[in-house]
DNA sequence: GCCCAGGAGCCCG
DNA sequence: CGGGCTCATGGG
């Protein structure tokens, strides 16, 4: 199935014009205060148009360590147990080292399938105190895609969420509500490669601003996914494409 | 009670 | 490779 760029760019411009900037990836502390480093409680540290974030390796490994627990786990879950990290200063490559992997499941429990995430997290500590993210930062995209990928518990959607979020590559992130969204409207198949839609995707983000669209187009589809475009029960009444939309079943 | 959330590893044919 | 199973919380 061959989709044309401009496609690509009509759908991108809808779906911003519609529900605006994402803010993207939500941080626990974004003023990078030592004075107040738990962020006072707030819950969702979206930050929508600075694009300046992640500023600190430390925002880094948080958005990092976020990736492996928001899993197949609401965001709701994942920022309690992201926030009971930060509370016992688990939130850094020392603190989780430090920590018995079974005392770090139990601060990671609101995320599901803690022990197994548990044990996915001190592999990275380990692996962290010897390629420290700084180092990480200074690779090129593809040598450090390698690098995610080698490692236990990232796979192929998380290593891209971690090089677009945590490192501002230019990466569109394909997870499983933008299969859906792009079979409904006719722009890939729902059997269609991973890497084939990246290409699509790619193809169409040549312009400048490159990082902030596929920051925010991966951002917009999930809130479209939630809001419109469910995997199961789609409501199109008053969706943005309503009248555009092919609805193709997912088989 | 049901359903679903910003997936990945492993094992098998 | 692709399908099926496991992991195992909390809100609506």
């Amino acid at each position: 199935m061959s989709t044309p760029f401009k496609t690509i760019n009509t759908v991108y411009d809808s779906l911003l014009r519609h529900y605006g900037k994402q803010g993207w990836w939500p941080l626990l502390d974004f003023k990078d205060n030592d004075e107040n480093p738990t962020s006072s409680g707030i819950l969702k540290n979206y930050h929508p148009g600075d694009y300046s974030l992640p500023a600190t390796d430390k925002q880094r490994l948080e958005i990092i360590i976020g990736a492996y627990l928001v899993q197949h786990t609401s965001w709701r879950n994942t920022e309690q147990a992201l926030l009971n990290l930060e509370k016992h200063d688990c939130l850094t490559v020392d603190g989780l080292n430090n920590l018995p992997v079974e005392k770090l499941a139990e601060l990671i429990r609101p995320s599901r399938y803690y022990n197994q995430k548990a044990r996915y997290l001190k592999h990275l500590a380990a692996f962290l105190k010897q390629q420290p993210v700084a180092e990480l930062a200074k690779m090129k995209t593809s040598e450090l895609q390698q690098v995610l990928l080698s490692l236990k518990g990232i796979g192929e959607e998380t290593a891209d969420s971690i090089l677009c979020y945590a490192f501002k590559r230019p990466v569109f992130v394909v997870d499983l509500y933008t299969k859906i969204f792009f079979t409904r409207m006719g722009i890939s198949g729902y059997d269609e490669k991973n890497e084939n839609i990246k290409k699509k995707v790619d193809a169409g983000f040549l312009s400048e601003n490159r990082y902030e669209r596929f920051n925010e187009f991966h951002a917009l589809i999930v809130e479209h996914a939630k809001q419109k475009c469910k995997p199961k029960k789609p409501d199109c009444s008053g969706c943005v494409f309503e009248n555009k939309c092919p609805k193709i079943l997912l088989q």
